[in-house]
DNA sequence: CTCTAATTAGAGTGCAAGCTCTAATTGAGA
DNA sequence: TCTCAATTAGAGCTTGCACTCTAATTAGAG
């Protein structure tokens, strides 16, 4: 059951939890984390962490939902429109979205596995993707009618999309397995290698 | 401990353990599948299982051996030299490994949090990672001189082969996410996107 | 202060999973 | 056929984790 906090002081409790919860996930992954482990680094007792969540299982969600809700909210906050964007910023955002999966480090390891068992959150997901891909498809097909884009065919435009996506969402992942050090830097160049043969020039 | 089949058809129980891993790995994750169900999808006993195995971790490493193992063999094998690879080629043949690594699906969505936890995995993924980028990075220096490729910065090279590798590696789980069904054209004209641009004509 | 509900502690339960152990069975060579 | 090592079965042990339960404590309202 999801516990609503009625004070202030106990919604601490709550953060509490999920704050201990992702840094353990992050360092150990989530199979290796038990609940009794988020308990003791929240500094509070077993039962008080079951008292907040009914579950393992409900924690990870509820951090998932907060990635996807910071992630929301970094696309669509903000007074501009997305779709007046220039190329540049776009790239610039889409690499500050992976520096944002890299504070839920966790999930970019078994976010698969997770959605892979859990329904529920295999749906979330998809949802939240679509709404982003869709987005994207049009900003594209803006520039395309706006002469920013060469003019490419519409499966050529969702190719590119989801390239640029799974760069985007995969690059910091596999460069952690890989050993080297990754910085922000580097996943927007290798985006704009990407996106850069495809703009026209002016 | 690795035990070494000394008879031919023990090596079949051996064998028999490791499909049957692999199989309900692929359906339910690593952590969902206990020794006891694969020995019963074996068709064997748990105690034959251990007899095998010393550990439920020896059989993934052994797993992941066998795709590295399948994977190397895609490259190396053949008597073509990877130095006169075309890149339409070398595109197919990316696409190929996605296939490939169809068949071991669960590593696509569990590596990077096996890597995690397990050090000598990690670092025996490294050393091939670490070879194949190296060939790489060759076969795209003698294209750039060659007059095959556009005559790209050292970085860019890097760049062009780590985003083609980070496509090749994880777009198929990508899209398994996303739910829509993926196929082996669909990888290979994302990666020719990326790749055609920066190829001269002739 | 008093009463009540919210919150917390922490010992303890149930159970499932990994793994062990011993005895039975098989099969190849002498 | 006999022998002995390789292989297999399967009951069951051990451990450790998710989760529960009850009693104590705290905090806010009247």
């Amino acid at each position: 059951m999801l516990r609503t906090p009625t004070t202030t002081s106990a919604r601490r409790t709550r953060d509490r939890i999920l704050e201990a919860a992702l840094e353990l996930f992050n360092e150990r992954g989530t199979s290796a984390v038990t609940t009794n482990h988020v308990a003791a680094q929240a500094g509070i007792s077993p039962g008080n962490l079951y008292y907040w969540f009914s579950d393992k299982d409900e924690i990870v969600r509820e951090l998932y939902a907060g990635f996807a809700g910071a992630y929301e909210e970094m696309w669509s906050g903000s007074d501009a429109n997305l779709m007046d964007v220039a190329p540049a910023e776009l790239l610039k955002r889409l690499a500050a979205g992976a520096a944002l999966s890299h504070r839920y480090a966790f999930l970019g390891r078994e976010l698969l596995g997770l959605l892979h068992g859990d329904p529920i959150l295999a749906a979330e997901y998809r949802t939240v993707r679509a709404r982003r891909t869709a987005a994207f498809d049009a900003l594209a097909r803006r520039w395309r009618s706006d002469g920013v884009l060469r003019p490419l065919s519409d499966q050529g435009i969702a190719d590119l999309i989801q390239a640029l996506w799974v760069i985007a969402e995969t690059w910091l992942a596999v460069g952690e397995m890989s050993g080297t050090s990754v910085e922000t830097a580097d996943g927007e160049r290798l985006l704009r290698l990407v996106l850069e043969p495809y703009l026209l020039p002016g």
